[in-house]
DNA sequence: ACGGTTGATGAGACCAAGTCCCATCACTTT
DNA sequence: AAAGTGATGGGACTTGGTCTCATCAACCGT
C-alpha cells in the first residue's frame, strides 16, 4: 500500500472542518478544502461520496457496533435493555479526540440544511439498524420501532451530555437511556399540573 | 393575479411523479420536468426549492397544523393526548387525491438516498414542531421529546395504513398512537417468549 | 539493482443542479 | 390607451459530482 503524505483522509476532514468554522459551510468549495489539505477535487470524492459525507466519516463503524451490541444482548434481555447493550458497544467509536472536535462539528451541522438532512439520515439509519437487529431477536414491529425510536433518543440526549462533562461514553448513555425508560413509562399518565 | 395556464405548480408535481416514477429519479432531469409540464428550469425553481422539493410540498401547512393541533388540546390533557390532538388536525391535509399518488411517491422516495434524506428532515421538523408546542404547554424537556417521537412514530404507521385502507385518516392515526402508547408503556417488562 | 505491479493521486473534460439578471408577455388598473 | 404587476422565458454563470486517463511513489519478485 503505497503513501506519500499520510493520512490524506484525516487531512480533509481538519481542512473542512477548519474551514466551515471559519467562513461557513456554503462559502466553502471542495475545491479550498482539498487545497488547504494540500490535495485535488479528485482526490476529495475519492475520499468522500459528497462534500457533507466529510463531517459523518464513521458511521458504517457505528452501524456496524450497534447491530453487533443489540445481537450479543443476552437471550433474556428485553427490547430496551439490547438497545442498552447497543449504546454500550458504541462507546468504543467515541474517542477523546472525536470529543474535542464535537461541538464545532454539531454547530456548522446546525447552521445548514443540507446538513441537518444528513444528519437526520444518519439517525434513521441508526434506528433503523437497531429495528432490524430487534427484529432479529424476536422483537414484534411494533415493540422495535419503539425501543429503537427511544434509543436514537437517549443515543441523542447521551451525547449532547457527553460533550459537555465528558468522561465514559458507555456510562452517559446508559443514564440517559434509564431516564427515557422511566419517563415513558409514566408519559399516559395526565401530566401533574404545570 | 395573471396567470396563464393555470395550476403550474400542480402540473409541476404531476411530471414530476410520473417521471420519476417512469424513468426513476435520477435519471429525470428538471429540465424535462418542467418540459412535460409545458414550462421551464427558471419557473420550476420558481415553484420549488430544488429538484427533490416537489415531492414535498405543503410541509409548512402541516406543521401550521400540528403547532395549532397541539396548543389546542385542552388544558388538562397529557403530552400523548396533546400529540393525538396534533394528529387528528393534520388529517384535513390528508385528502383522497393524496392517497391516490401516496404509493407512487413513497416508491420513488424510497428508490433514492437524497429523497430519503429530506423525507427524513421533514419527519424531524414534524417532531421539532411537537416537541417545541408540547413544551409550550409546560411539558418538561424530557416528555415532550419523547411524545413527539412516539407521536411521530404513530404518524408513519399511520400514514402506511391509511395509504392501504383509505377512510378517515383522523381515525386511522388515533389508533396507530393508541397501539404506540400501550406498547410504549409495557415496554421495559422483560419480553414474554417468542 | 532492475523492471513490473499496485494503489493513491493529479488533471481536465463533462453534466446537471442551482443562482442571477434581464427581457417579455398576459392581464389588470387608471 | 398607457402604465403597472406578476408570472414566465432565456441564457450566462458557478459549483457539486462523475468519469477517464496519465502519473508517480512505494513494493515485490527475480
Amino acid at each position: 500500500m503505497g503513501r506519500w503524505e499520510p493520512d490524506a483522509r484525516d487531512r480533509l476532514v481538519r481542512a473542512a472542518l477548519d474551514l466551515f468554522s471559519e467562513q461557513g459551510y456554503e462559502n466553502t468549495g471542495v475545491a479550498q478544502i482539498a487545497e488547504r489539505a494540500g490535495l485535488t477535487k479528485s482526490t476529495y470524492f475519492r475520499h468522500f461520496r459528497d462534500k457533507r459525507e466529510v463531517l459523518f466519516g464513521g458511521q458504517d463503524e457505528l452501524l456496524e457496533l450497534i447491530t453487533e451490541g443489540v445481537a450479543g444482548a443476552p437471550e433474556s434481555a428485553g427490547a430496551l435493555t439490547a438497545v442498552e447493550a447497543a449504546l454500550v458497544a458504541v462507546a468504543v467509536a467515541f474517542t477523546e479526540e472525536r470529543r474535542a472536535n464535537g461541538p464545532r462539528r454539531l454547530a456548522v451541522i446546525a447552521s445548514n440544511d443540507e446538513l441537518r438532512e444528513r444528519d437526520a439520515l444518519k439517525m434513521a439509519g441508526f434506528a433503523r439498524a437497531m429495528k432490524d437487529a430487534l427484529r432479529q431477536r424476536g422483537v414484534s414491529e411494533l415493540d422495535a420501532d419503539i425501543a429503537a425510536e427511544l434509543g436514537i433518543l437517549a443515543f441523542r440526549r447521551g451525547y449532547a451530555r457527553w460533550l459537555e462533562t465528558g468522561g465514559d461514553f458507555a456510562a452517559v448513555a446508559r443514564r440517559a437511556l434509564e431516564e427515557v425508560r422511566v419517563a415513558a413509562a409514566s408519559l399516559e399518565r395526565p401530566h401533574p399540573s404545570n
